[in-house]
DNA sequence: CTTGACACCGTACCCTGGTACGGCTGTTAA
DNA sequence: TTAACAGCCGTACCAGGGTACGGTGTCAAG
């Protein structure tokens, strides 16, 4: 391969997703789509790299695509906004794990009280379901 | 009203849920349709109502209702293999929580970090999305 | 100069848990 | 009896985050 042009595939490789998904991302407006040449390839500058592991990074952190979306739209600039946004996907995040926590909770207990096996007929796992 | 013949909106109503969603239950195989007579309505036993609540009440324990499908098949009968089924819903439900858990600690030191303000440049919660 | 790999493009499909619509038929209360 | 409300039925659509496919265009190496 004589050139180095970043052609989608090479993009991909580099980033570590899937041709797809940076087509899925260019249709939802979260990568910028190069123009085409009226003859050959479309060639990416090497910052679709980064924006797309900062999309993947961002995804690690509970952020959805149109939280992504936001993020990028801040840029640089204004620290305090993005500080502000990701207060509030860690409340988001919180407020996820006590949900989570009252289902461990509800769970384990019948699980202990169907386990100590003091039930008479049903199972209280069944019972509590269907009461 | 003279006939207290449960047909579909009685179900929804009496269950809280929506008409659409009962037919939903029962394109999914979830709730049997009970046969239509050549004139008339459908009409439902009261247990369907119950298996709608059932339904929803394992919804809210973090049960999707493929697992609600199968914990249905299980029935009353096997204590043991209901209990086995929500000691692994419980194992999942960990298992969200300690990832939510780690994105919370990972957010929570990138906004300290971004508050404190000791940063040169670039806001820490981008550069490390960036890097 | 041919072959094989890749790009392009539109479109359809996956999963989950429903919701919405529109035209028809049946029921019920006044 | 008749209006208005329900039920019936098929189908389409929503979000979210992609994946898959098939036909054609383009390139680069052997």
């Amino acid at each position: 391969m004589t050139s180095n042009r970043l052609t989608i595939g090479r993009v991909a490789r580099a980033a570590g997703v899937n041709v797809e998904t940076i087509r899925y991302y260019q249709r939802v407006g979260l990568i910028h789509e190069p123009a085409k040449p009226l003859e050959g390839f479309r060639v990416y500058p090497s910052e679709t790299v980064d924006r797309i592991r900062f999309i993947k990074h961002a995804q690690k952190l509970g952020f959805s695509l149109q939280d992504i979306a936001h993020l990028l739209e801040l840029g640089d600039g204004h620290c305090d906004d993005v500080r502000q946004q990701a207060e509030a996907k860690l409340a988001q995040i919180e407020s996820q794990i006590k949900d989570l926590q009252a289902m461990r909770k509800t769970l384990k207990k019948l699980v202990a009280e169907c386990r100590a096996g003091t039930h008479r007929g049903q199972c209280p796992i069944i019972q509590s379901l269907t009461g």
